[in-house]
DNA sequence: CCATACCGTTTCGGATGCGCAACGAAAGAT
DNA sequence: ATCTTTCGTTGCGCATCCGAAACGGTATGG
């Protein structure tokens, strides 16, 4: 997949921009790196698992699930042969919600071919 | 440039986890469209254009300059030909951050090629 | 001049996120 | 049974962001 750094700013750029108008939910960063890292990745996802994998604390784990839940992006649900545990779970609503956001994304990388406006150094 | 949606997401997912760690400054959507808009467009930026482009309040666009202005990644200057405008200008700290971030996208990027784990749906 | 229009900023109240530390519930060890 | 460890959550104080409206400074037109 060739696709310069050039290029992947400018891709970047376009569906950022693009989402701004879509998105209702305005996620964080975390929260968006959450989201996908829970539908792109095998289950199970435990609230320790995902701290460990996108390096970052407990409570903003838990913090970013209780926003996702409450737009029903995700949800929790007690691990049952052990209660300490919360399993995350996918959701139809998350689903459409990052597909929208692949197809969003992969319309504007389509007619993307030769190197872009370039990235001038200030003045 | 062939990407499917699966692709795109995955690339997303890849380097957003990525730059969970590199970046210092956690910012927001809004500030980092702006900021790629910025360095990415052709100048002048103005205030009210970057509201337009971006689709964007003005209280909005101020504090995100506040805030990318304190970061040193922005700086204002006044139009002198016309004093009600602030000009937009690009920084040496803001074209490293971009650069880097562009060039780690793009190493995430160039090892993707098959189709990726799927996005499966909901239980 | 003076009125008007435009530009970017600030103010206000309210919502949200953060790090850190402490917490209760549940499981495991002795 | 009790002690210890592990799990996810919550309280606290602080910083940041938001939308809507109002504001002061600047240009323009009559």
């Amino acid at each position: 997949m060739a696709l310069s750094a050039q290029q992947t700013l400018e891709l970047w750029r376009k569906v950022m921009v693009a989402n701004l108008g879509r998105d209702h939910a305005d996620l964080t960063a975390r929260q968006f790196a959450l989201l996908l890292h829970v539908y792109l990745t095998p289950p199970p996802h435990t609230v320790r698992g995902l701290s460990a994998a996108l390096n970052l604390s407990k409570p903003v784990i838990t913090r970013a699930l209780d926003r996702l839940g409450r737009l029903d992006y995700l949800r929790r649900k007690r691990d049952e042969t052990d209660r300490r545990n919360v399993l995350i779970q996918r959701t139809i609503k998350g689903s459409v919600y990052l597909r929208e956001f692949g197809d969003l994304a992969a319309e504007i990388a389509a007619p993307m071919q030769p190197p872009p406006v370039g990235l001038v150094s200030p003045p």
